[in-house]
DNA sequence: GTGAAAGCGCTAACAT
DNA sequence: ATGTTAGCGCTTTCAC
């Protein structure tokens, strides 16, 4: 199998002594050949061990069957999942992938990128980066022009564009309910950092649910990091000395909730005793930490899963009847894990 | 920008009052064409907001620009860091990516993946999967009759393919000399699944390095995961039984070591007092684990960054001197990092 | 049901 | 330095 890509619809046709297109119909799966010619039409083609050229079919046919994909912080667990459910899905529905990788998450100069996709005519984009400052402003300028559909993941709601996100605010609500509801009163929390839209949304849930409860949330009550273990073990000493009656903590991603554990661990903090502890994301090792750690967890896989679904839908309702597509929004609901880092075996309380 | 791809070259050869040739030399920064020519076709194309198809220009040129990379298991540290790697030197070097992941990675019907690549006539081919059971069968059937250079990662050394990958052998031995130059005698091991090659490499290196110590590896001495922490959690389990005498375990990744860890914390066992403890990988989090774990570090990210050097090369020559290149061998050396799960503050010594 | 002609948008090869 | 011709390999009309 696998030519050097010699034998062409051409050969084929002639060793059949059909034309081309009969050919070309048989490799679509077209109704209107005889069954007869299909058969051996089929077999040569089997013979031949003749492949069709994506290229050539892209080119005449003014469709790839390919997506591009943007994505960025490949080497971090959340956008390496949600890849994978992308790559996932699409091989499920037929369709290939191109991917590009921001080099830094708060890139703007993604014109080139969209650019090159368009060039390469794929049927649909998803962009996967996440929303950091201003990287999103150029979707007003370019959304018009633009006749290919894109599916935004990880951003805020807008009608202008479809969406396909997880409702990070509720996470953060669900954490510092959870806190609230072991009967902790000083809540303390560690964000990511601020110019992630995925933080604030976490930050503010943390924030409202606080005032909801009567409590009044304070700059000294929280710190922000940068998603990084190491970010996460510099802010927790910050907190501990800015605000010491802290009794939980609610933080903005399990690896930085990990270096909490170690520095407790570390300084002889009792947890949950001493201080209860919620991560966010529900990274695989986090069952395994010592102890154990309450998170939310947030299911990227299916975010790409679903990404492609959306997507997939916009471009054959595009094509079937022609019209753009309604812009869709989807947010998926985080849930939350509890283990260990809030409940201690013989349950709560110092 | 981004129009419906709506002009083509012929619009900017007429604008410009020029032929399609001249325009396309002009495009692809041919010496061969008049200054002032230039000047005002590169007005024209920027007037016109004209991209060049990058799918009629595949088809003519017959290739594409675009490497084809097939990983496999997306959501793990190793292969995504590798894919990352791959991303960003593919885009320094001008290269487009085509990206499948394999569904499991004992998958062995790589025959479409493979037929697919060729078929949008991708330059060259990056397998970063891992070498699994006998999922690396294919290549003797197939090797001859592919006429795309292709690299390989992760993988025993042979002479008709290209690979780059980690000394994984060496790693395994670095390991168990660090656990015997800390005094240690009894040295057990949890291994990755034993079909994968990168497991084999390094229990291999602990057997050897034992045998070479005088001490003759057992059965009883070690045990198999399958990666996750879950499998290393139920594998140190049995070896604390199979091996009471054990005082230092090498263990075949970082999460499996972490759920060591978190055993040891349960149950009170010292580390590294009563258990020095080493894993593999470097993963970003390994260096907050309580303690601190002491491993191997693979660099990954370099990986990927060689691969795509490789495989540009190959394809440059193939190209430019219109012959096949001959198939390189390349391994990255990893590396020790000591850290406290096998050197306390203080020193080593229960 | 099948085929002929005319592209899809670009470039290689050969003129001039 | 520039243009002409003939493809690249397939599909879309539109005939028959």
């Amino acid at each position: 199998m696998i030519k050097a890509q010699k034998i062409t619809i051409y050969e084929v046709a002639r060793e059949a002594g059909v034309s081309r297109q009969t050919v070309s119909r048989v490799i679509n799966n077209r109704p209107d050949v005889a069954i007869e010619t299909r058969e051996r039409v089929l077999q040569i083609i089997d013979r031949l061990e003749y492949r069709p050229s994506a290229i050539a079919r892209s080119l005449s046919q003014r469709r790839s069957y390919n997506f591009g994909v943007l994505t960025a912080g490949l080497k971090y667990f959340g956008p390496s999942t949600t890849l994978s459910g992308i790559t996932g899905m699409s091989e499920e529905l037929g369709y290939g992938l191109l991917l590009k990788e921001l080099s830094s998450f708060d890139a703007t100069n993604i014109k080139p990128i969209l650019a090159w996709f368009i060039d390469h005519q794929v049927d649909g984009i998803i962009w996967a980066a996440p929303e950091v400052g201003s990287n999103r402003d150029w979707i007003k300028d370019v959304i018009d022009e633009i006749h290919v559909p894109i599916v935004f993941l990880t951003t805020h709601r807008r009608n202008d564009i479809s969406i396909v996100t997880i409702d990070n605010y509720s996470g953060g609500t669900m954490a510092t309910e959870h806190l609230l509801s072991l009967g902790r009163k000083h809540i303390g929390h560690i964000a990511g950092p601020l110019d992630w839209w995925e933080s604030r949304q976490r930050h503010l849930g943390w924030q409202d649910i606080l005032l909801s409860a009567g409590i009044k949330p304070e700059p000294y009550m929280f710190t922000e990091g940068n998603w990084s273990s190491k970010s996460g073990k510099i802010a927790f000493n910050q907190l501990l000395s800015s605000y010491s009656k802290m009794d939980a903590i609610f933080v903005g991603n399990d690896q930085m909730a990990l270096s909490v554990l170690q520095t407790a661990c570390e300084e002889g903090i009792r947890i949950p005793d001493d201080l209860a502890v919620i991560g966010f994301d529900n990274i695989p090792e986090a069952e395994f930490f010592c102890p154990s750690l309450t998170t939310i967890f947030q299911n990227q896989h299916e975010l790409g899963l679903i990404a492609v679904q959306v997507l997939v839908r916009q471009v054959e309702e595009r094509k079937l009847e022609n019209r753009i597509a309604e812009p869709m929004y989807l947010a998926i609901q985080p849930e939350l894990v509890i283990r260990r880092s809030t409940i201690s075996v013989n349950g709560e309380r110092r």
